[in-house]
DNA sequence: CTGAAAGCGCTTACAG
DNA sequence: CTGAAAGCGCTTACAG
């Protein structure tokens, strides 16, 4: 067959140097078992023709991609927007680039998951799980995953029992919901209502666990649910708007920062005032929280460590064979902010 | 040499059919040319072995990638934390994913930029560069990736002459930055202070431009800018904070949202109300910026839009040999919030 | 220190 | 409708 292109090769590189093709792939790759003086022709030659190492010929070659997957379970399209998730790719690429990985994304949307089909085209070398809906659906998407047969670690997830290939890098959401909730109590507040959404992500739930955790042993304690279509503005404005012309808690919990917020907004314009007339609380602390307004009393989340720490875990493992840690749980802190009482 | 791990090819699955590895390929690849029940065989094997085709080797094969990749130039290694270049992502991958494509994203930062190894490991069909810096500067990122010998396009940058491979999408931040203007003279607001950073995005410097342009006709206007180190809360914050002490504009002018928001925090904690007091500005419009209390002035953009457009305008170019548009400049729009005043 | 041979898994002409 | 041959660009044993 004709060349389908003109790109030079390490044979055209060869021929000019006046080597064999190993002898350039040897300079190329620094294996160091090459003379001084024809590594330089080698260089000279790759220099005149403008030689670039085919990292697709090398990749299949050496069956390594020098890639990882990030997979991300999500109804919205738009995950991204999701401060929380833009850290834990920050923390994955920063880990991986420097090591000359990259990091291949695909957001699949629920309803849309087809075994066969999700990951179609794509092909690394581990896999990272940022997973969404109910426990048996998860369960799904990773025996789904393992047909791939790399190694894989789940994000902001506890670890499934009995699979070996498989481990979890996770922050203690489950601690942080506590931290809010004894804040909360000891600020005198009983009443609480919880701003949930239709989709379960297993880091919200465990936040939402901690936090009930600590209400139980505490006589008077009341925890109410509000449930939200989805995470926008929009939607928790108004629902939060509507449960309020019924009643009033002492605190609203939002699971992350936004929802906090949107209900905040919402607790403004019916004339409460934060704290004084309610509380509010948040959870993540990343980017836009600076400028929230009243500063939000939230938990400060470590998206970045996340990606971080899990891309480390999965590159050790592809390296050693097993993974070091199986179920890595990253610390988390309350901050106080301006929307919860100082102890009372 | 033996085989490196035991994954089933097109060899294993053409054996237990009995027909050849071609015709295996033609029904994955649904060439059509095969008979029903000689593909139900193949498909009963693929099945029967869990077959799946190698990505690699067909990249290889037909020298093609099904992949576009993102090259951000940026000081700051978050740089999925801007909530611009995360709208951006979401509309490349929207457009991508729905066609088999793939994103590959790079982030360099310009200090450690060196053409020889910044496009090492990147293979891709097509490229989309967001860079920053001086013109020439930028000028030198797109020189380098023209080696990559692939359609281009820039995004949020204005064409350069004379590039064949190369188009532009980006949105009307001039016009946005003009719209902007106007409404603050409409308000009667004369005196203005720009919040600019160290590091040069295109984009933002022709908001600031476009806003300039209005001035420039209208006698009594004056404008200012504040060089902020870099657009972090504290720095931003800070930085305004300083100015206010030794004086005051009728309306500080964001580039984004963030930095807009940051000065207006410091203005508060300086006594003044907006928008009676001091009026604030700032420009995108996305994501957080709905939860901004209070509600910012400010320009929608349309990064989805942006990232979307240029993956069709590139993946055009790679289906019919040339880009169909050369620049593309999408609408904005102006959005009136609560910072600033309604017409004097 | 350097090279001739073989092959990774796939698909495109070209035959039949 | 189906197949035998060739080759994409690279690198790993194995010789010398």
């Amino acid at each position: 067959m004709a060349k389908t292109n003109n790109k030079p090769t390490v044979k055209d590189v060869a021929r000019i140097a006046g080597v064999s093709p190993m002898t350039v792939s040897n300079v190329i790759n620094a294996s160091g078992r090459v003379g001084e003086e024809t590594a330089d022709r080698v260089r000279e030659a790759i220099q005149q023709l403008g030689y670039r190492q085919s990292t697709t010929a090398r990749r299949f070659r050496l069956s390594k991609q020098w890639a990882i997957g990030l997979l991300v379970i999500d109804e919205n399209p738009n995950f991204l927007s999701d401060p929380f998730t833009a850290e834990l790719i920050s923390g994955l690429t920063n880990y991986l680039t420097n090591i000359g990985y990259s990091l291949t994304i695909r957001g699949i949307r629920p309803s849309r998951f087809d075994a066969r089909n999700a990951f179609k085209g794509i092909e690394t070398d581990g896999l990272v799980l940022l997973l969404s809906g109910k426990q048996n659906a998860r369960l799904k998407y990773v025996r789904a995953t393992q047909e791939l047969k790399v190694p894989t670690v789940m994000v902001q997830e506890p670890p499934f029992a009995g699979m070996a290939a498989l481990a979890s890098v996770r922050q203690d959401d489950y601690g942080g919901g506590a931290l809010l909730a004894r804040h909360l109590l000891e600020t005198g507040a009983r009443v609480f209502w919880m701003l949930v959404t239709k989709t379960i992500w297993p880091a919200l739930e465990a936040r939402g666990d901690g936090f009930k955790s600590i209400l139980d042993s505490i006589p008077g304690a009341r925890l109410e649910l509000l449930m939200c279509e989805n995470e926008s503005f929009e939607v928790v404005y108004k629902t939060t708007s509507n449960a309020l012309l019924l009643g009033r808690p002492d605190a609203l919990v939002g699971l992350n920062d936004q929802m906090a917020i949107s209900a905040l907004r919402a607790a403004q314009d019916h004339g409460l005032a934060a704290p004084d007339d309610i509380q509010i609380t948040g959870f993540n602390g990343l980017a836009f929280w600076k400028l929230t307004n009243p500063r939000l009393t939230t938990v400060q989340s470590c998206g970045h460590d996340v990606g971080y720490q899990a891309a480390k875990n999965l590159v050790d493992a592809l390296n050693t064979g097993t993974f070091s840690q199986n179920d890595m749980v990253l610390p988390v802190r309350l901050y106080l902010g301006q929307t919860t009482s100082s102890r009372k």
